[in-house]
DNA sequence: ATGAAAGCGCTAACAG
DNA sequence: CTGTTAGCGCTTTCAT
């Protein structure tokens, strides 16, 4: 058996009640006796069990974080990073992350995730687009609750979020400086507040620089992946304007338009410049390199996990929205608008 | 509060001890009771509290899930879907799994994952190339462990291995059909076991179809992502005997390639086929779509979690080894060979 | 500043 | 088959 607070108490000639007050760094302990129980905890190597800790002062020091599955494995690597991120940061404050995943068609009775059945979380993190009936049972059970990449104006949630609007307003910028103007835009599920916001600010970038939009925008593909970003290109050539850039909501959907300009020989970035959105590893794999809007996507998993922390310990819920700025790469997808 | 174990007992009239037994579906209670102790239960919707559990039985029902960083960031796609594996696997016999890293320079007073000197942990799976240090310390611990894609001859342990022997023998033998016979092997980190495997599979299906290997096969890289997929074509360039179709160590690998064959202006796969190993997303994404070997990556996390239970419930370690076939992808990375 | 004692919610002998 | 009882290892009043 490993050592007990008992048997550290025993070693340092002290109380139980001690041993626990130096355990958690509580002030009121006098200097030297403090000395002396961490020299025990040291010699005998004692680390204090969790289901011990969690019992008597009911925490679990445990975060759950949840996703859906679609959007797990649709946008895999942008979200471990995410998780990576929180794993990183629950580390420094003795905290473990729960990860699991709900799926899109949320039922309550089906597919409640078991810590929070079982309360074996002290609060709970949120990535992507998540069910709302979800987001109101974490409320209910009062939880600390922050939402990553996600917000939804009929719940009022401490949340992270992607400067989306700022992100494609640098990736239109960066066109336009480079002789750009006949700039388009795809990508689908609107739905998304963030994908929709990527779509804004690339509007309104476009429209403060003059530019018109009409019959540039393709977004009514039902999702982000590499196919909807092939059909959009499609619809693009077809129904749409004459473009010499795209932008993409996100990097992935961009693969998918580079695919379709290979299939109609067009070079890029020669005849067409792409750029995409998150800066997923993918962006290296292609040919040409893709130039995106870089997102940091192990620091929003580390503030919600700070923000949770907070709300854990201080017990006031205040709400925090935090914004984290997006930043251009460029690489070897976006060069000068031909005849320019 | 959520409802205990005595709330039930009160309103199911009978004892802790019989509610517990109900719990944990041991065999010696009477139909009658159990069924009034389940009503109880779902009535209050009663969920037994982990920590109470964890400290009563000495057990946690977590299974840790380490990984080198390097891996993870590296290899990330692999290794996600491996730990999601796990996960669901994990949630079928109400376990958590807790991931964390270590780095891949390894030190055990520095680095040693929490759960292991908390004790949080009923049992271990390390996924991937991992310190030996570590290992031995776990079975030191004498916690049940399973390594994933990985073994070591220095250490007895139960694994879940990929049958990356027979993976590169079903590609060489795809590219053979196709008329190939200048077949060359690109790849690096041959002290990884996996990767070595691969090239022997390659080798010796090659020189059963007696062809020959020399000036075909670089492997001298650190690593296996793409600038080492790049470079080592570069180097079969440069310095191999003519060729028309590459396996490449993993997908990844294979992506590096490809940008070296386009530099190149060396079609694929008219000019020259490849394929890929793991089938990650990548290789929907890349231009044209890479053949590969696939690897059920969710499948090896799903049995690892099966057997470190197995361990963990039977308390004795016995030892298995389980390998996954690969299995053959044909995409648009490969065809017939030229004036074939 | 330190110690004594109660108890968190459950499991696990043991009795009956 | 069911109930009684004693902890598991820690936190947390409450005294001193």
């Amino acid at each position: 058996m490993s050592p007990t607070i008992k048997d550290v108490a025993k070693k340092a000639s002290v109380s139980l009640s001690t041993v626990s007050l130096v355990i958690n760094g509580k002030s009121n302990v006098r200097d030297e006796t403090r000395k002396k129980v961490e020299a025990a905890i040291s010699d005998l190597g004692f680390h204090p069990r969790r289901a011990a800790r969690g019992l008597a002062s009911n925490k679990t020091n445990n975060i759950g974080f949840i996703l859906t599955e679609d959007h797990f494995s649709r946008a895999e690597p942008f979200y471990t990073k995410i998780f990576l991120g929180t794993e990183f940061e629950a580390r420094k404050y003795n905290y473990y992350i729960l990860l699991t995943t709900v799926p899109k068609k949320f039922n309550e009775n089906l597919h409640l995730p078991r810590f929070l059945l079982e309360r074996n979380v002290d609060g709970v993190i949120l990535a992507g687009k998540v069910p709302t009936k979800l987001i109101d049972i974490i409320q209910k059970a009062n939880l600390p609750l922050i939402l990553i990449d996600y917000s939804t104006p009929t719940h009022k949630t401490s949340k992270v979020l992607i400067d989306n609007h700022q992100g494609t307003s640098l990736a239109v910028e960066h066109l336009i400086q480079n002789g750009h103007s006949k700039i388009a835009f795809i990508g689908g599920e609107i739905s998304h507040p963030s994908i929709c916001e990527r779509l804004r600010g690339y509007e309104e970038t476009m429209h403060k620089s003059n530019l018109s939009t009409s019959n540039l925008i393709f977004c009514n593909e039902p999702n982000t992946d590499v196919n909807n970003g092939y059909e959009a290109t499609c619809s693009l050539f077809k129904k749409g304007s004459p473009f010499t850039a795209i932008v993409a909501s996100n990097d992935t959907v961009a693969t998918g338009a580079m695919r379709c300009l290979r299939e109609k020989n067009i070079n890029i970035p020669q005849d067409v410049s792409i750029i995409g959105f998150d800066d997923i590893e993918v962006c290296l794999q292609v040919e040409p390199r893709l130039s995106t809007i870089k997102v940091f996507k192990e620091e929003l998993g580390a503030i919600a996990v700070r923000r949770a922390i907070d709300g854990i310990e201080s017990k006031t819920l205040l709400l925090e929205k935090t914004i984290i700025p997006a930043e251009l790469v460029i690489r070897e997808s976006t060069g000068r608008a031909p005849n320019s």
